[in-house]
DNA sequence: CATAGGATCGCCT
DNA sequence: GGCGATCCTATGT
């Protein structure tokens, strides 16, 4: 049995298996997307994908806040093929192509008609870890350090531009919680990343990390 | 139809 | 810390 140090801190060991007791759909409904990005930190992504289970918890998180927020992909309401999902009501993936090769992973959130989203940056994996780094091309790095990234996460969890749209009620893209207590004073947050054409909205601390 | 650029990563120095 | 990879999306003619 695996203990690393901050899941010593948290009190619980890996490996972490699924409860398959699903965050409801009403989690996913809150119109404050800021609060709600912080709030994912510490809950636990599994995915079921080509008959494995893997799962990580969640250690970094964004939010972008549908049409007021320059960063967003659905400023100012725009609607596309690309970004129509997001609209939805809560609960949704909402996966994107990154410069031609990162598949990025966002939790569609908020009511129908408010295309706010959730872009998960990071975990910690917590179940199916040998999975997780063959996925990876077996990167030689530290167990926190295989899917510490947009996409890196991604491939870790296999996770590709073709679940857009997969709700996460369902037994594909799911999260749990198990509940890690996370201690206010270990999230940090600040502005976020790579998105420097947002003029003053690059500045807003949306970024939420968790510090272990 | 043509074009620019991106919510990144890994490898190189 | 610098840079190339790689391709889809969005926008404009």
């Amino acid at each position: 049995m695996v203990k690393p140090e901050f899941l010593s801190k948290i009190g619980i060991e890996i490996p972490v298996p699924p409860s398959f007791k699903k965050i409801p759909l009403d989690y996913y409904l809150e119109n404050d997307v800021v609060s709600l990005a912080k709030s994912f930190i510490g809950k636990v992504l599994y995915t079921q994908i080509d008959n494995v289970i893997t799962g990580g918890i969640i250690t970094e998180t964004e939010a972008y806040r549908g049409p007021d927020d320059r960063a967003s992909h659905a400023y100012e309401n725009r609607k596309t093929q690309r970004t129509k999902i997001m609209f939805n009501s809560g609960g949704l993936a909402y996966v994107y192509l990154c410069y031609g090769i990162h598949q990025m992973f966002n939790i569609v959130s908020g009511e129908e008609g408010m295309p706010h989203a959730i872009l998960i940056r990071g975990i910690y994996p917590v179940y199916g870890v040998d999975s997780i780094q063959a996925r990876r091309n077996n990167i030689n790095k530290n167990v926190r350090e295989i899917c510490a990234g947009p996409g890196t996460l991604t491939q870790g969890l296999n996770i590709n531009v073709s679940h857009t749209g997969t709700s996460l009620l369902g037994d594909t893209i799911w999260l749990e919680d198990h509940k890690i207590h996370i201690h206010p004073n270990q999230i940090t947050a600040g502005p976020r990343i790579g998105i420097d054409y947002a003029g003053d909205d690059a500045n807003l601390p949306w970024r939420f990390l968790l510090n272990y």
